[in-house]
DNA sequence: TATATAATAGGATCAAATCCTAATAAGGGG
DNA sequence: CCCCTTATTAGGATTTGATCCTATTATATA
């Protein structure tokens, strides 16, 4: 018997998928939501198994807590530093550059996060009309 | 009056170049043998502050607590899961990458953080000799 | 269905980081 | 060169994301 499937594990995954890059605390809020006897302990457990395991990525973000992703698929996040939001950016740049570092630098890349910080085009609109106004 | 050159700054400053991507605590520990009556909010406060008005790069590493870094040109980091070892990667690809982003997101692009993930030519050649042995 | 044990609940705990306030000292003005 | 304003520090309290601990629960296999 190796891994269960339990009740609370897919509420914690469901919960990952339907929130946009969430923070553990998010995570736990959402499922509190859903059931209040799941425990924040249990949050953090899976989700830091899960990540382990290769299931989620996690994503250290300049500012912020550690946000859970379940794209697995090699890409780039980027945050508006106003309104903080994190959005994924699908291009495999840094597959290209890991293997630029493996012949420079002589280190076996297993992995790359790319992290743009900027201002997302909806917080800069904002920012002109009041420029404007 | 606007910003004072404190012996503890400079103290901090020094440790921070002499050491390799040092943690926090890292830094304070350096500063301690230098002059213990230093404290350590004011390690942590001189590094949020010089690093919020581009003295110094705070680095978000998976795994570990943030380091600081005084090189400010823009540059990639790699990480040896094995010894933990943080180098910096001369490179300016993440300038191409930011403009693409511009281009393809709407976002302006300010930062980029690039880390790679993976083992030292050190820790490999370790490895080797014990596969071989 | 019974049972071994993986997983959870809930609280304790840890550590990085920040906050608070009286005391200190940098550096510009006189 | 010294004084005075006030930026900065020391030191401890506090916050908070995250992990750890243990009795209890419930999953999945035989």
């Amino acid at each position: 018997m190796v891994k269960r499937n339990t009740r609370q594990k897919r509420i914690i995954m469901d919960a990952v998928c339907s929130l946009d890059h969430p923070s553990a605390t998010a995570v736990y809020e959402r499922v509190q939501a859903i059931d209040p006897k799941i425990s924040r302990s249990t949050v953090f457990r899976v989700l830091s198994d899960e990540a382990a395991a290769g299931k989620l990525l996690r994503l250290h973000i300049n500012g912020t807590d550690d946000r859970f992703d379940p794209t697995l698929t090699s890409h780039c996040h980027i945050r508006c530093r106003v309104c903080g939001k994190v959005e994924d950016i699908m291009t495999d740049i840094a597959t290209d550059m890991s293997s630029d570092i493996e012949g420079s630098h002589g280190y076996s890349v297993e992995y790359c996060d790319v992290v743009f910080y900027g201002i997302c085009p909806d917080c800069k609109d904002k920012t002109n009309s009041v420029q404007t106004a």
